[in-house]
DNA sequence: GGGAGAAGTTAGTACGTACTAACTTATTGT
DNA sequence: ACAATAAGTTAGTACGTACTAACTTCTCCC
């Protein structure tokens, strides 16, 4: 008797990195600036213009003219969903089939958007639905819930500072090489001991290890403080 | 020093099935009719047309107008590639994720494009590298090996032929309900008890079980005759 | 062998997604 | 405060993929 609910069109897979990009932008507190988002993904910054009225029209996301784009709830819920997807099938890929942490992202990014629910959630199952991927990185649960405690990064720590390392981007192979070389890794403790100014490198100690690392790769290890 | 070979950029999702489909209608002999295809893919006849030139002008069919297409030699070379990934992305969900047989053919037939060749030689490998999928259709090897014998159907048999059954359509899960109630299932064998004329219900036994069933059916499980 | 009906093609249209070029709005440094 | 520069938008274009409508070619039966 009752209508079905308005039409639920799939949404493209583009449509859908949009979405995503724009969560993880807005992450850091203000709107996504087209830029960036067009940073993101590579694109011309006028094919983003577009494609955010577009995603408005849908109502996913709110678009200021001149100021940024920020998800609307549909389009937050979708955007959990498909980091949910993504940071499950990195999950299964190093778990199950072995994969390296660094050599997972660009095959999620497109499983990503070809699997269902029912898949990562068997996925999901097989792995004991683990709360992280391998970059340390929340996993939403089915229903959308996720941890978004904004962390540090190591670039914001001071001289003398200590912090556990939570988690670290996942999009460069080459990086995460770099840093599971120094065993800079989630769950690891390091320590500042030493900063050169002007955004110099940092000096810290992992482990009895010393390492010095530039600003730039700093920047990219999200830690929690412990002293 | 040497140019890159020409750019093989990536298919599109589309470009693919339609290979995927010419592939697989040309193992009936002729050269694909736009008309089947068309029915396949559920798409109008004349956007067929417009994709068949396309990928004629990419070199991966050769189309004789009015008369269908017929691939070449890299355009087969990519529809087995597509057809391996399917089907070991079918024994991989049956076996390690625990679908059942007759609910993986719409989640393959996602996944088989976004899939890496990695990704499926890994599978494999987990699985042992089998040769044929839960459906008993046989798996290219990494290299495009393909069993293409042309096998019989039910539907072909003479009352009182015995015969082996090798594999049926995986297309229709009702059907494979269908078809497992009656364990009629790859290994299985089946004797045909009597037919009725005008295409009317084939009688046959499995095991000590006896079971009806119409010609459409009987058409879509291919079988090796034993006598 | 000719004509009816089936099969196939072309033409014109739409939409999603990209591009570049040209223009407009916002920001920032003096 | 305002000009230079950065950021963002619009306009026009292209391409892949679909559609319908109208036309052409093939096939097959009498």
């Amino acid at each position: 008797m009752s209508r079905p609910a308005a039409r639920e069109k799939a949404l493209t897979r583009q449509a859908e990195d949009y979405l995503k990009v724009v969560y993880e932008i807005e992450q850091g507190g203000a709107p996504a600036a087209t830029t960036d988002i067009a940073e993101q993904l590579n694109i011309a910054a006028a094919s983003v213009s577009g494609m955010l009225q577009r995603l408005a029209r849908l109502g996913l996301v709110k678009v200021e003219r001149y100021r940024g784009a920020r998800l609307t709830a549909p389009g937050r819920s979708i955007a959990l969903q498909l980091l949910r997807r993504h940071r499950i099938i990195e999950s299964y890929l190093v778990t199950k089939l072995g994969y390296g942490w660094d050599d997972v992202h660009e095959e999620a990014e497109r499983l990503e958007h070809a699997a269902t629910t029912e898949l990562i959630d068997r996925m999901a199952d097989a792995l004991g639905n683990p709360t992280e991927d391998p970059h340390g990185a929340p996993i939403p649960t089915a229903a959308g819930r996720i941890d978004e405690r904004r962390l540090s990064t190591i670039a914001d720590l001071a001289v003398g500072a200590k912090a556990r390392i939570v988690r670290m981007s996942d999009r460069d192979p080459e990086f995460l090489r770099y840093l599971a070389k120094r065993t800079i890794l989630p769950g690891a403790t390091v320590r500042v001991t030493a900063r050169e100014p002007f955004d110099g490198p940092i000096t810290l100690t992992v482990g009895r290890a010393k390492h010095t690392v530039g600003t730039a790769a700093a920047a990219r290890v999200f830690v929690e403080r412990t002293i």
